[in-house]
DNA sequence: TCAACCCTCGACCAGCGGTTGAGGCCGCCA
DNA sequence: TGGCGGCCTCAACCGCTGGTCGAGGGTTGA
């Protein structure tokens, strides 16, 4: 049951989670027997919770705020406190590798997924062009912005959209892989397949990282 | 003298200057007498880190690394970090899926990891077949007790360590990306590139799951 | 000369963000 | 049916950050 929410986000402990609950930030529902039961919206939540706290030094005091502004209705920001209500701006969004959530659902137009993930015009197409980012019909969803965020950053490394095809094909054969146990619809297990899948390629790359 | 500063900003206290001289984040010069005496830009600065302090609730450790970088030529920004050279990522730059952990320090026996990881024998043995798992010397370290477990439950679904070979096979490409990049030897970067390949991964095999 | 202000240095402190451990219940497997 | 791992709570403890305080002492200016 951890478990999962372990692999997912290695520096998370059980003891993290506890104080985190005991804090208000997360409230978890329970099991009859009094188990912590963690819906996808609570590892949403927590994972806005260690990326505020990683990547913007946020105490857990303002974090916390900021999750009671997003309840309340408002959208996050991603620098600063949530702002009113807006046209379509995910960015900053929790980045999760929640594969339950419902960001499939989004629907991007071309520059709202640029604006989303900060990416430029020539960047979009190279990533399409290598297939790292397909439109259904003309828009985009959520996980095209986890996409072109990830290859931006790559970029900044030096890494361009074509050396990241490799990746594409990894995925496109797990994925494969997965239907093959699942059938072509996607089902609860799809999910857990999923999930399965990037934790064992997570365990494999640091296995394999050099000493 | 400090009356100055004090009408500035009404929580600046000498004591308070003092610790961020400790700190090293500011040092005004000194009077033959060893009295502090503060520039015009030695306030600046400080206003700087006092306003950062209170708007971003950066910590002092950040802060110093901003009026650093800023010392040294970068841009300084309003009321926020100092940019990189080149357009870089807003929020949410490195990530890290604990990369660094060390779980890698782990020493275990054939034996213990079995138990760990709650795999038999034969499934061991298929594992390092496969080069799923890999010895080092005669001992395993922490990441095999989380390939072992992500296979015993792919396992579950009738997926064999067999099916699991294109896997190795990507973290391996993988790995040899970032050690293009970074070189051959384990640093910080390192791990934050593996920890950016895993996102990217993960974000692809969501994208391509079936609807 | 003396009060008011500055200096240093070490001790101390409060709050944050957890971790640890004792003591106990749950659920599964032999 | 009992043993064992995993989860539960609650209280104590911990290390780090961001300072404050006080003793002991020099400097300045009326």
């Amino acid at each position: 049951m951890l478990q999962v929410l372990q692999a997912e986000f290695a520096d998370v402990t059980i003891s993290k989670i506890r104080f985190l609950e005991a804090e208000g930030l997360v409230t978890p529902a329970r099991t009859a027997a009094g188990y912590r039961k963690f819906s996808a919206s609570d590892v949403e939540r927590l994972r806005y919770v260690l990326t505020a706290q990683r990547d913007q030094y946020l105490p857990l005091k303002v974090i916390k705020e900021h999750l009671g502004a997003m309840d309340r209705g408002l959208r996050p920001t991603p620098g600063g406190p949530p702002a009113a209500p807006q046209a379509a701006e995910p960015a900053g969004l929790p980045v999760a590798e929640d594969f339950g959530a419902d960001r499939t659902e989004l629907k991007l137009t071309r520059e709202e997924l640029r604006a989303a993930a900060g990416i430029d015009e020539a960047l979009l197409e190279q990533l399409e062009s290598h297939q790292l980012i397909v439109a259904r019909g003309n828009h985009y969803d959520g996980d095209a912005i986890l996409v072109a965020k990830a290859a931006a950053q790559f970029g900044q490394y030096g890494v361009e959209p074509r050396h990241l095809r490799p990746f594409r094909a990894a995925a496109d054969r797990e994925v494969g892989l997965i239907e093959q146990v699942t059938g072509p619809r996607r089902t609860e297990r799809t999910q857990e397949l999923a999930a399965l899948a990037v934790r064992l390629h997570a365990a494999l790359v640091r296995s394999r990282l050099p000493r």
